[in-house]
DNA sequence: ATAATAGTTTGAGTTCACTTCAAGTCAAGA
DNA sequence: TCTTGACTTGAAGTGAACTCAAACTATTAT
């Protein structure tokens, strides 16, 4: 699958890709001869998970530790079950964050539509 | 209360405190004959609503929006209500996104605790 | 074969949200 | 009066995450 399929299966900008690979956030992309890129199954799935967590707003670099211990030759389990209690605490965190201002901006909400129901009275 | 107050009371930057106000999130601050800040208690409102949507992840400009709006002669209830639905809108959206981040991660969490359980064994 | 189209790399530029710096003002204390 | 220190504004710098440009190579249609 080339780039250009990719980009437009998940509507994310082909340079986005380029430099997700870059930053090793997806691990290096299977290539024609002529040096295409040529996405495999695997690296899809590379790909869906660098979004998901992207999108979650994770930050590159962290997203890039996971892979690099991924791909190296000693066992680094614990390190990677470690990073991704840590991630998980981050998103924990940040969705107690937008809760709180859900809640306020709810209230905020709902005083205006006090107001306007008062004001066709 | 001074600047330095408010910095301290919520941990945040005097610099930040003054960007905020310069970028409109929160309307002027009175000030001392001297023309220093003197933080009244409408002030502080103001600067814990832009703290707790900053921390949403809402954008300086999306905030500040709201504020001029609140700023204006003009009724502009309509306009200020449509956008506090756009931001609640945005922020369940993040909510979501994050939640689906965080199965994919309880799911890969789940499977290192697998592994780990029958390597022990 | 050759032109057009699409893909490659490297490095530089942009945007956002601060963050720090520079230069100046002012008020109180030694 | 001089100095210290808190305050001001405007501008420049920073880090993260893209995003674009230039120069080059590969593939495809004619």
């Amino acid at each position: 699958m080339t780039i250009k399929e990719v980009s437009r299966r998940y509507q994310i900008p082909e340079d986005t890709l380029r430099y997700y690979e870059r930053a090793g956030m997806i691990p290096p992309v299977g290539r024609t001869p002529g040096g295409i890129r040529n996405y495999s199954q695997e690296d899809l799935n590379w790909v869906e998970l660098c979004l998901c967590m992207r999108s979650a707003g994770l930050p590159v670099v962290s997203i890039a530790r996971y892979v690099q211990l991924c791909r190296m030759e000693e066992d680094t389990t614990q390190e990677r079950y470690a990073l991704l209690l840590e991630q998980r605490r981050t998103l924990l965190e940040q969705q107690r964050q937008i809760g709180e201002t859900l809640d306020r901006l709810d209230k905020k909400i709902a005083r205006y539509e006090e107001n306007m129901k008062k004001e066709t009275k």
